[in-house]
DNA sequence: AGTGATAGTTATAAGTTCTAACTATCGCGA
DNA sequence: TCGCGATAGTTAGAACTTATAACTATCACT
């Protein structure tokens, strides 16, 4: 047989793979994705342009695989503070400086969508990790008197949330979660509140608190 | 003299660059900023590559004129909403339309920043104009009792706002306002909500009523 | 030790932005 | 109406980019 799995030649590939998404991943933080050079990284990890495809096909297959890593590094940030007991503040706090730690790897996942590029379907998989961390969290909060009829389309179309056992108005928190913080994340990241002199969490805060009261 | 500023040459001109951002608008609506080419553009306007040269001195210059011109865009449909008599709920569905019309546009303003890049200066002009509209819409919102946390913050930096005399109440939920719309309409529009099916109006219906109540 | 898969090389094609140098055209003033 | 100067266009080319083709060297396993 060939390659179990272990054997040096594989060793070596998965290092020189790991080697370029490091550098790949320097370019994206200090320049964005738009002026990620194949030929800069081939350079830097010490081979000539063309043998870098022998590792990933083409650009936009380098990008991808970015994107799914940062999709998962994401998701595990959030099960990490999930297990260890934060609520729905806990997990805005843990997923802002998730995104500050490198706003372009936020912006990867969350920021200009490439028209005609659809990401793979593992990372919706993934997404769906974290909402579900959501849903939990949402769910902790008790549930206003009335359904609002948002939280009735919601419990109505829960077909994304697979068999999630979550009511209307946890659904609703968790969406709503997940909107007013990138708003709010997306927004600070891109340089929109730049000479604005505010104190984000206090803006954070006040708008994830006002999620528990309603 | 010359060129009073109707001369032949300059009319000309005037209408050639307007072609060119025309064909520039096209590409970026269909294929996102990132596929503009300059050269591809020449060619539609029927002329040859370097002669683009002439009308915009960089393909960065051309995309910051495509900016500024986004920004003066929204401005106006806000402005002219304003005018109409139209509250916040009002505002959120005029930007909603602005935004779908063209999402590659409302990303060249929201989206991904590119490292580096400044926008000019009289584009943060423009956006004290539409940031004027909301914080008029705001005002007309009674306060709660007493003022939260981030209203005493605001009110008390508000440098940014200039010389508007909005209340820390009328900044807040003129903030809010931008940071949740904002948060709901760019991931609609990435696609982030693509297969759940969403009702996104009922959800932006109660994000906005909420600011009402609170 | 030999051999076949793998990893690297260089050359090249077809793009891109952008500069340089040159030419043709256009419009204004005399 | 003629001429001249500013403007608009041209082609050539430099320095990049992604990506493919063809070839060679290396490495690990039988």
């Amino acid at each position: 047989m060939t390659d179990p799995g272990h054997s040096p030649r594989e060793r070596y590939r998965t290092q020189v793979r790991a080697d370029i998404k490091r550098h790949a991943w320097e370019q994206i933080a200090t320049a964005g994705v738009s002026a990620l050079s194949l030929n800069a990284i081939a350079k830097l990890v010490g081979m000539s342009g063309p043998a870098l495809y022998r590792y990933f096909a083409s650009r936009d297959d380098l990008i991808t695989e970015l994107i799914r890593d940062a999709y998962r590094s994401l998701a595990d940030t959030v099960a990490a503070a999930a297990k260890d007991g934060a609520d729905l503040s806990g997990l805005a706090w843990v997923i802002r400086d998730w995104a500050r730690a490198d706003p372009q790897r936020y912006f990867l996942i969350f920021g200009t969508p490439v028209p005609g590029y659809h990401a793979p379907d593992d990372t919706t998989a993934i997404a769906a990790e974290v909402m579900a961390v959501l849903l939990d969290a949402g769910e902790l909060l008790p549930a206003g008197e009335p359904a609002t009829p948002l939280e009735t389309h919601l419990d109505a179309h829960r077909a994304w949330i697979y068999d999630h056992p979550a009511t209307g108005s946890a659904i609703r928190r968790a969406l709503t979660f997940w909107t007013r913080l990138h708003g709010i994340l997306s927004l600070d990241l891109a340089g929109q509140f730049a000479n604005m002199d505010l104190d984000l969490d206090l803006l954070i805060a006040e708008e994830i608190d006002a999620l528990r009261k309603h």
